[in-house]
RNA sequence: GGCCCCGUCGCCAAGUGGUAAGGCAGAGGUCUGCAACACCUUUAUCAGCAGUUCGAAUCUGCUCGGGGCCUCCA
């Protein structure tokens, strides 16, 4: 089945053509690095992280580009609040969005292109727009010209009347038009500035996208993503200046991704319910969160609260506890022993847990649903579950197909970035940290095991209750088993 | 005002014409000294109404409810 993918352009899912077969050009607006990231951009990253890596995992030759836009008003009143100047807050910024993406476990994309290192090429596509009459000099600002170009506003389907009837739109008087954006800003006193033909300025915001994913991918390239909010203005701006300079299509398809509410209610500043990643990493561990994320389609919006990243939480324990369960048996037998029939009863879970990687990949092809992934890979969780409470030592064909199994599972989890620890150590690792809150340490717990251990070798069912009661009222679970008892956090 | 989206089991969440994935929680069972874990069984006709169709959660219209964009925003 050929991977379908939504395309906002057009509005409907559109099998993927690459321009060039078996090759893939992908851009996605990045950051502007004047602030700390939050759980909206942690979504949008790793969302892109998985198309590129489905595309990697489906042998595209993919070259990701996602850029930092390191010039902008924000970014300059930043600094002058702090003092600095906005080249030293940008990298402050810069370091910081590279290392929360790395905590999220991203892979790192092909090219990761500065707006300020693209000042010349910016340059350029300005002087073309203006030769070509799409752009206009007035008092040292330069202007596009919506006007002149006819599919202004075909991406976020709007209508340019009722745009201008609405109030919100305030007439710059060096603008012929009040929709007509800034492609470069004439620089006032104080502010970092490069020189022109129209004299010293910077880049208005939207052109350094245009120029960075020309001089890297071409003037038509496949995929261009970011969230839903950057359709209007940003890329629709982006499609005019490129196309207008160009006069070819811009992209092929266009990807954008929901957004994050918080508790059900709009993530903003003024609600102050405002979460950056490193406030949320302090209080998750980064494979939930992204687990959380890829829980629900890309689409959709999300809502982030404790109670759904507890569920995502348990949801993602319970693969790790199927893995580590699955590795100490692989580990204790031989897989290469001679090949039996597999049990009548046991046909079913063995047939879903063979399918795991088929079924994935149409959940994947179609338009990236990660949702219905993870959902078949529960489904192989409980298979696996299932043949391990039937058989306590699978042979032969079972033990291959268990074995093949556990590879596929974490084959297929790199691909959404997940399973990628070793379970027993994440599990434990897990512990711990729910440990901190119990004011229990595990000696105190390894002593109580000890102590009920033996009133269970003497009978002494009633104090053996006792303690296992008293650990579970602050959290512990005890688990018997023929190998000893081990504990875990509820 | 314009454009767009959503409303699926107690909760989260897939499913966009062929008769409702999955997770959490719940109930019953197997296992257990008793539990826990795991496994098995079990729990929805899809906001409402009216249409189109052999057939709709899926298409159309209307109603109700929620949200987004139109200004910086992932």
């Amino acid at each position: 089945m050929p991977l379908r993918v939504y395309n906002t352009l057009s509005g409907k899912k559109e099998e993927f053509k690459p321009l060039v077969p078996g090759k893939v050009g992908m851009y996605v607006c990045g950051v502007t690095v004047y602030d700390y990231c939050h759980i909206g951009h942690a979504r949008a990253n790793i969302v892109f992280d998985i198309v590129y890596r489905y595309l990697q995992y489906s042998n595209y030759d993919v070259t990701y580009v996602r850029n930092y836009t390191d010039v902008d008003d924000k970014i300059i009143a930043r600094a002058n609040e702090r003092g600095i100047s906005s080249q030293e807050l940008s990298e402050e910024f810069i370091r910081a969005f590279d290392e929360d993406m790395a905590a999220l476990g991203l892979r790192t994309p092909t090219h990761e292109p500065k707006a300020t290192a693209y000042i010349a090429e910016i340059i350029a596509l300005v002087e073309q727009l203006i030769a070509k009459g799409m752009a206009y000099e007035s008092e040292g600002d330069v202007y596009y010209s919506v006007d002149n170009f006819p599919s202004y506003l075909k991406l976020s389907k709007r209508n340019m009347e009722e745009m201008l009837a609405g109030a919100r739109i305030s007439p710059g008087e060096l603008k012929r038009n009040p929709m007509d954006f800034a492609l470069w800003k004439a620089a006032k006193p104080g502010e970092p500035s490069w020189e022109s033909p129209w004299g010293a300025g910077r880049p208005g915001w939207h052109i350094e996208c245009s120029a960075m994913s020309s001089s890297l991918l071409g003037e038509t390239f496949d995929i261009h993503g970011g969230g839903r909010d950057l359709i209007f203005p940003h890329h629709e701006n982006e499609i005019a200046q490129s196309e207008g300079v160009s006069g070819k299509p811009f992209v092929k398809y266009w990807l954008h991704n929901g957004f994050v509410n918080v508790n059900q209610e709009k993530m903003s500043k003024s609600l102050g319910n405002f979460f950056t990643i490193r406030d949320i990493l302090k209080r998750y561990d980064p494979e939930v969160v992204r687990f959380f994320i890829l829980t629900a389609h890309y689409r959709s919006p999300i809502d982030f609260s404790d109670q759904n990243l507890e569920e995502s939480r348990i949801g993602l324990t319970r693969f790790y506890e199927a893995l580590a369960h699955l590795d100490k048996v692989l580990a204790r037998l031989d897989t290469v022993t001679e090949q039996g029939p597999v049990a009548e009863a046991l046909a079913e879970p063995v047939e879903r847990l063979v399918r795991l990687e088929e079924r994935f990949r149409s959940a994947m092809d179609d338009d990236f649903n990660t949702a219905q992934a993870i959902g078949h890979m529960f489904d192989a969780v409980r298979a696996i579950n299932r043949i391990l409470a039937e058989e306590n030592e699978p042979h032969g064909q079972l033990l291959t197909i268990l074995s093949k199994g556990h590879d596929d599972l974490i084959r297929l989890g790199e691909v959404l970035g997940l399973f990628g620890s070793d379970p027993a150590a994440w599990l434990a690792r897990s512990a711990q940290e729910g440990l901190a809150d119990s004011g229990l340490s595990e000696a105190d717990i390894e002593a109580l095991i000890v102590e009920r251990r033996e009133a269970r070798a003497n009978r002494d069912f009633a104090r053996a209750d006792r303690i296992r009661d008293e650990l579970a009222d602050k959290g512990v679970l005890l688990l018997d088993s023929p190998e000893g008892t081990t504990w875990k956090m509820k």
